[in-house]
DNA sequence: GTTGTCAGCTTGTCTGAGGAGTTGATACGG
DNA sequence: CCGTATCAACTCCTCAGACAAGCTGACAAC
């Protein structure tokens, strides 16, 4: 019998069918160790460990004692899957809702220690799109972005695009790669324009800019 | 000796700390199940366990045979762990963002089905508004923002919208609990002109109506 | 150099034995 | 009648040992 992944696993995914028909509500709690072992076929070790894979997924909470207790009706989104699976224009589209509405906050919350950062990583971003290679170059540019939305000082918006970046890496590496010319080096005005206007204060059009400039890569990606 | 948590917990938390101080990099092995329970002074099915619950939250990786593997240098951000911890006002400015955005592209976008949607909705919510209980009114209301969210067909920002709807809706039960006067049922031409201008396609007045509305309950919620 | 074999490692699974914590029923004192 | 104490039965927690199943690299044969 060929057996593709462990049966601590088959177990832990039937578990979750189970909860996902209804067969336990929330905040139910399941039969014991060893009625589950024998229910599935399986040792209680098995169960055990099934158990511990359902509650690092914050699906299952066990208290010694008392009981296995549902505590989550399906597995919490793995945003990092959901952002692998999704197409690349609905991501860039995301990023585009989050990336202008941080520019928006940043022209009316930046510190000065922002704008020193947005010196630099503008900087260390116009040196790379002349000669550097180009992960060096895609790390400047994420720099560059990455700090105007932590200067709208949103907790949850940082978050937010940090979950995104490692989908937008490697798109751009993706990119880079079918294209020779690096046409995207040469947009470095764009983002001293999106600066210029995070540094005037103005929302209106910090978020005009970068969504302009963000459309424009969405469009390029297609 | 009292032990706040299990064994093979605080063993999963010791391997995470490890990973995290660079002990073992990204794709290494790490030493084998009985070496790592004489190593942490516990038996070999306790590691077995804690290796189990950091496979399910997606650090470690097991290979019959071969060993268990690094995936990630730590875990992936628990979406709801991140919202539930960050201040209301973030949370709902991220909120703005996806959603304007959302209104924004559902004008261009919108089917005949999702306008269907949108007047199933709203009247549900009106009357909701002036007769339900709480917890109704808050489904109804919710019921129409993520109606404008699916209008925009893009499963980045659907999935990013339902993320935040736990804690938006923890959010306003906490606020109609304290306001006796339900202050918000009242805004139902606002939700009635967001509608309108996604159903005339125009894109901008319909991002500005969902800017104004969203702006409005993020102030009252301070 | 290529291929086949295999010994020695690894994780996977089961079982049995206690330890430790929770819960609800029951008896007792007020 | 009510509150409290006790306790038995249940639960999960941890360990140890045994064997199965799978992978890997060394080494011999060709």
């Amino acid at each position: 019998m060929i057996r593709r992944h462990p049966l601590a696993e088959q177990a832990a995914e039937e578990l979750l069918r189970r909860i996902g028909s209804g067969e336990w509500a929330l905040g139910a709690k399941l039969p014991g160790e060893t009625t589950l072992a024998a229910q599935l076929g399986v040792g209680r070790s098995t169960i055990r460990e099934a158990v511990r894979e359902l509650a690092g997924r914050r699906v299952l909470e066990s208290r010694q004692g008392a009981g296995v207790f549902v505590i989550a009706l399906q597995a919490a989104e793995d945003w990092d899957k959901v952002l692998r699976k999704a197409d690349i224009t609905d991501v860039l589209e995301g990023r585009l809702a989050i990336e202008t509405e941080g520019a928006r906050l940043a022209a009316t919350r930046r510190t000065p220690a922002d704008l020193k950062n947005f010196r630099y990583t503008l900087a260390d971003r116009r040196r790379a799109a002349v000669k550097a290679p180009d992960d060096w170059y895609i790390e400047a540019d994420l720099a560059f972005h990455r700090a105007v939305v932590t200067a709208a000082h949103n907790a949850v918006l940082t978050e937010l695009f940090d979950t995104f970046v490692p989908r937008i890496r490697r798109a751009m590496i993706d990119m880079l790669k079918l294209d020779e010319e690096h046409r995207h080096r040469h947009d470095q005005a764009a983002h001293e324009a999106i600066a210029d206007a995070i540094r005037a204060k103005d929302p209106d059009l910090a978020a005009a800019r970068s969504r302009e400039h963000l459309s424009a890569v969405r469009s390029s990606m297609n």
